[in-house]
RNA sequence: GGGCGUGUAGCAUAGCUGGAUAUUGCAUCGGCCUCCUAAGCCGAAGGUCGCGGGUUCGAAUCCUGCCGCGCCCGCCA
């Protein structure tokens, strides 16, 4: 609890001073305390024992007596050579009471906060999300959530792949193919759900998957043809040939449009795309590569391709990183060093949200930056989420994708509703279920560490009850309750002062409100959105147990210092909720 | 074969800048609705922290060697 620390730090500076340990030391073995029943901070004196020559549990109950004379806010005790401090409840409340809890907001900028620019997602723009995709944009949606959060200037940014061979090839489908050819070479595979016929990233990627299909299964005279068109597109397109990069938009922004469609749903939204082509037409590549080429640790190819020996930087496996093909044209990892030097441009903070697939480009790029005097982004990996059965794959069919997930959700939550609250409105019903399943589905991915592997169950992903976001919003919805039964009460407001006595519930409450920083904290400096997931469920889950023992309304009377703790975890909780993409909404 | 990541109760998961009885949920068992929404609350049971060494007063956490799983090892993106 970094509040208690600061407050309690210079009386124990004072003590420490006394006894010649460095303030160094102990300042590095003052952290939370594993149990809350131990406490909120714990000092474990084994390394003072040395120093004194005296045994751990004497230092830390000598070290006890003296801080007790002049630390008023916390508890203070030693036990087997472990130093706690528990924050007293009076001073917990007195924090909540005197507005000392700061809340921000998830949904804004804080204009004086650090820029943070956050590139996440940025699938290639060819066909719809699976669950595996979204994990990428569920992750990086929330850390732009938390950061702002936290008090940053936040910029989601979306990079959009616009040449090469991928969209090449959607191009030479759409120029080339037409409907009926399309779907006899997919004969074979699952037909378009009529749901989303309209979707075109669900209808436009089965010109893709034809024309993939052909590349394989055409006659030898057929295919060289083909290759050789698309050789010929994608040639332009990485020398920014103009009327073929348009000709490549056309072809993908749909698609990419009924993607971000899907996203949308989600609460994901952007605030900038930048086209990968931007710095071929630029000069940025061409300058790039001729910069490179002066690199001490340049080497050269027979065929003319370029690449750094990242070996002589103590890379270890693939040494060579290829920069330059033979013909001159750059690869997909140069143009996104030339990326990166430009969003160094735009912000004081870089993170980037990564498959675990590209560790190996992301170290790449991160050498060569390093190489070019630049600095490294900080790069945030996951690991694919894969069905019980074994990995998504589209050939197979084995794909969930995120729009049938989410109306999957949206059903089953609707159906919950119904059973629940038989007498709520059928719109009602429906926008509870929309908020409920989308909110399951974020936080169910949100929940769990992004390197562990994951595996997609149904059941999980709309399991509604505890340690779920319909847990986190139920609560949220009793303190709202709380909050409109309190407004019909008028001219309650006496002040709210401090009880004599406080019930468990109530000082577990206020803890949990009083950590809600150091969980923020620990969860933006680490880019660890799943900390802070945590941290939610408890929160909510104290208040389910204040709710239970501390009625806020009691014969008719509302308890002014009950509503006053009850409504600053419920803006606690709506701006947590809101930090992690959950909906929280007032009633369900 | 090489590089990187990961391995915690039946399942899933937290802790991994070393610290006291290893967290939480699901499932299992047992309680709680004349009382602000029971999508809730309380309790019980469940563990060789993959395995073996090492460092340390102290190791799930650091080092090392195995083993399982995943990802990568295009002049693809």
């Amino acid at each position: 609890m970094d509040a208690l620390r600061l407050e309690i730090e210079d009386a124990i500076t004072l003590v420490m001073d006394s006894l010649e340990i460095p303030e160094s030391l102990w300042k590095k073995v003052l952290g939370p305390s594993r149990e809350v029943s131990q406490g909120d901070l714990t000092m474990p004196c084994f390394p003072f024992a040395k120093i004194l020559k005296k045994a751990p549990a004497v230092v830390a109950e000598e070290i006890c007596s003296a801080l007790k004379e002049n630390v008023t806010i916390a508890e203070i005790n030693s036990v087997n050579g472990y130093l706690n401090f528990k924050a007293s409840p009076e001073w917990m409340a007195s924090r909540v009471l005197n507005g000392d809890i700061h809340i921000g907001s998830a949904l804004e900028n804080n204009a004086r906060g650090k820029r943070v620019l956050i590139e996440h997602t940025s699938a290639n723009p060819n066909g719809p999300f699976h669950v595996g995709r979204a994990r990428n944009a569920i992750l990086g949606d929330t850390i732009v959530r938390l950061n702002r959060l936290f008090g940053n200037s936040v910029r989601a940014e979306y990079y959009v792949d616009d040449m090469g061979k991928q969209v090449g090839v959607l191009a030479w489908a759409l120029e080339n193919l037409d409907s009926q050819q399309v779907e006899d070479l997919l004969s074979d595979r699952e037909p378009l759900n009529p749901k989303w016929a309209d979707k075109a990233d669900h209808s436009i990627v089965r010109w893709y998957q034809a024309a993939q299909a052909l590349r394989q299964n055409a006659s030898d005279s057929d295919k060289e043809q083909i290759e050789e068109r698309i050789g010929e597109l994608v040639h332009a397109s990485e020398h920014g040939d103009d009327s073929v990069l348009e000709q490549f938009e056309n072809a993908y922004q749909p698609v990419l449009d009924g993607m971000l469609m899907t996203l949308g749903r989600l609460g994901i939204n952007f605030d900038s795309f930048t086209k990968e082509s931007r710095f071929v037409v630029n000069g940025d590549v061409p300058r790039l590569i001729e910069k490179l080429s002066k690199s001490d640790i340049h080497g050269e190819a027979e065929n003319g391709a370029y690449f750094l020996d990242l070996g002589q930087r103590g890379m270890k496996g693939k040494k060579e990183f290829f920069y330059r093909r033979g013909d001159g044209s750059s690869l997909y990892a140069t143009r996104d060093v030339a990326y990166h030097i430009w969003k160094w441009g735009e912000c004081d903070t870089l993170i980037n949200v990564l498959g675990e697939d590209h560790r190996l480009q992301a170290k790449q790029v991160a050498m060569t930056l390093t190489e070019l005097g630049e600095k490294v982004p900080e790069v945030l990996f996951y690991a694919f989420i894969k069905l019980p059965e074994g990995k998504m794959s589209t050939r197979r069919g084995t794909v969930v994708f995120m729009d049938d997930l989410l109306e999957e959700a949206q059903e089953r939550a609707a159906e919950v509703v119904r059973n629940l609250r038989p007498n709520y409105e059928p719109e009602l019903v429906e926008s509870i279920a929309e908020a409920v399943g989308v909110s399951a589905v974020r936080f169910n991915i949100i929940k769990v560490s992004p390197e562990k592997g994951f595996t997609f169950r149904w059941e999980d992903a709309l399991a509604f009850e505890a340690g779920s976001a319909p847990f986190v919003m139920y609560s949220h919805t009793r303190a709202c309750s709380i909050k409109s039964k309190v407004e019909e009460f008028e001219g309650f407001l006496e002040e709210a002062e401090l009880p004599k006595e406080m019930s468990e519930s109530m000082v577990y409450l206020l803890r949990k409100i009083n950590s809600f920083q150091d969980s923020l904290d620990y969860a933006v400096r680490n880019r660890q959105a799943h900390i802070f997931a945590n941290y939610l469920l408890e929160l909510a889950n104290a208040y389910n147990g204040f709710y239970r023992d501390c009625h806020v309304i009691r014969d008719g009377k509302v308890d002014a210092f009950r509503f006053k703790i009850s409504e600053t975890a419920r803006k606690l909780l709506k701006a947590s909720m809101e930090g992690l993409g959950i909906i929280p909404i007032e009633r369900m």
